[in-house]
DNA sequence: TAGATATTTAGATAAATATCTAAATATTAT
DNA sequence: ATAATATTTAGATATTTATCTAAATATCTA
């Protein structure tokens, strides 16, 4: 639980709206590119980034890459934030 | 609800400690500064960038500035990460 | 096998960020 | 008033980041 790869990965627009995206279903990696008005390239970055930090699984399928995404980092980055509500909180897992 | 300088704030894992040293009372900048190995300017800067996001509320007494957690605005980071988990989203608070 | 499509990787660049030291501001105490 | 203490602001610098274009890789289809 090091959370420095995943809050440096929602501090960017772009990143945060791509999980949106990606809250009802999976996407191709095209079909959330076709959202934003920066390159593919860009949003292929962005996906890695998300990836590194384990906000978004990805599965290659063919000709296409889908993501997804991944609940599990979700509900760990939001226990981080209950700590700061009150309840326990180890100072190593920050 | 921007959410812009929230999450670029909580981006820095010094402000993250500060967040957390603050959870169970307010304290000055210097007692904040203490924890750390950086200068106090350092965590002056910090500060305003955590402030500026409305993450911390500062209160000047005398010689000292006490700082403080602001909940309000940790709800409200909340309320986007349970748009993930399912609830409603409105795409132009992002 | 060639050509088309989907995605990523590489290399470059401009902008943003964290940090430092030194100086400025404000408050308290002698 | 002067000195000491607490904090912030200013200016400089090195690192990180977001973005682009062009090239590489992988897959599908005719």
């Amino acid at each position: 639980m090091g959370f420095q790869l995943t809050f440096k990965a929602l501090s960017d627009p772009i990143r945060r709206e791509i999980l949106q995206l990606l809250r009802t279903s999976p996407l191709t990696a095209g079909e959330i590119a076709a959202h934003f008005s920066v390159s593919n390239a860009t949003i292929s970055h962005h996906l890695s980034i998300l990836k590194d930090a384990e906000l978004v699984l990805d599965e290659k399928q063919g000709k296409y890459i889908t993501y997804e995404l991944n609940m599990t980092v979700v509900d760990e980055i939001l226990g981080w934030f209950y700590t700061l509500k009150g309840g326990d909180f180890n100072e190593k897992d920050n």
